[in-house]
DNA sequence: TGAATAGTGTCTTTGAGACAATATTGC
DNA sequence: GCAATATTGTCTCAAAGACACTATTCA
């Protein structure tokens, strides 16, 4: 306790407070994070997750600053975005003590309008090495969406309106990285409600039965629908 | 983007770090949560959730942060503790644009060895106005264990041990304020397998069958257990 | 022995998985 | 009609709730 008597500027001024923003996607039938090329130091021209200062100027909060950084990065403009969790400590940035605050996004695969030069996508499994703590970060947020997708409407933020069931069953079953029964999985979307299945329009291309396109309801677009029980444990 | 040249000092000069615990135990058959009477100003004498700045010089993180605060107003070594989430913005603190990494602790009502004066325990509902936002904290915290005590082994953070099953069964269905059923909640129990008996321990005193006394397994005396199905729903 | 609560066995209900049956399309 | 996939109906199985029965203690 021999810090009691900081005031806030001694305290402020040793802090430093980044947020990072933990980008998800579902191609190649697998969950894909964009990396980002640092620019500056440190780790310059590390691939990174993407993140930056929050500017007490522009942010009105740390989501605001997140979707700041989204915006520059990738040109998203509202993709499902939530808050993951803080990571903080003396080592996890070599300019000193920081505080980050981290989110994750979902979006389709077709989502990116303008992705900046040096943004990839990459399999969120097997990486190399990540700077900062960014692969805890990053195995954070992927043991969120898939313990989330569990029983939550979460996963239809990777597939793009209008999409079909059997396209939802397979991202659920993507996220998973389990097969799921598709009767259980369709009932379950019913149950959930959170799909409006859009009138007179069905897929097509195939030689065989079109399925009924949906989209999300209005009110689960930027939210999620939670389920009281799982999809199948 | 009119900041996007802020250099580290001027960024972190701006902000002020700070983190805040919701303190919840079990009495009276409901959820209480500890209030402590501020001293300083913003807000002195009115009745907050305990926090304090982050002490970069002292502190190994933010939870080493939470945890400081918390032993200093209440003496509590190592409860349950569990990060919350972040809650920043420019409102929220009058004296400028702030972040508060927030927790939340669960302790059996008689695990106090020595709260500081002006510690209060007042019933999670209807309490009156709170400053900061500390009543969207204390909201998301309450709800947060609430969701979690379906599929957990969290409300056995606020049995002291050793306790029966019966004690138990009964703080699952305080915490979530719905009858569980008994059978249930024991098979339950029995499936998440935190628990452990204690060989020829019997619980003692009424005129009726004693109830054999438990205590969690050492793995989840500072982490949970989580079911892949809920208690009931 | 009786009251009171602990703990168990079993029937019923509900929801998930399996699988079969039907529907709709392009060829 | 045939191939292919969508969608629905039904059977089966597992888990949760209800409830009754047994167990153990003290008065």
């Amino acid at each position: 306790m021999n810090a009691s008597k900081n005031n806030k500027t001694e305290n402020a001024a040793l802090l430093i407070c980044t947020v990072d923003v933990v980008l998800l996607t579902l191609r190649e039938g697998e969950l894909q994070v964009l990396l980002v090329k640092r620019e500056r130091e440190p780790f310059a021209n590390a691939l990174a997750l993407p993140g930056g200062y929050v500017h007490p100027q522009d942010d009105q909060s740390c989501l605001d600053a997140a979707q700041r950084v989204l915006q520059s990065k990738t040109g998203l403009q509202s993709p499902y975005l939530e808050q993951l969790g803080s990571f903080s400590g003396p080592g996890r940035d070599p300019r000193g003590w920081s505080i980050s605050v981290a989110y994750f996004a979902l979006v389709p695969p077709e989502a990116l309008p303008s992705p900046q030069a040096g943004c990839e996508w990459r399999a969120v499994e097997g990486l190399p090495t990540l700077p900062f703590d960014h692969a805890s970060v990053l195995a954070s947020a992927v043991e969120r969406v898939r313990s989330k997708s569990q029983y939550s409407s979460l996963p239809a933020h990777f597939c793009s309106e209008p999409f079909t069931l059997p396209q939802l069953h397979a991202v659920y079953a993507a996220v998973m990285e389990e097969s799921i029964n598709a009767v259980s999985c369709r009932r379950k979307m019913e149950e959930l409600d959170f799909l409006e299945a859009i009138e007179g329009a069905k897929s097509s291309g195939g030689a065989h039965r079109p399925a009924q396109l949906y989209r999300l309801k209005e009110a689960y677009r930027l939210r999620l629908k939670l389920a009281e029980r799982g999809l199948n444990a």
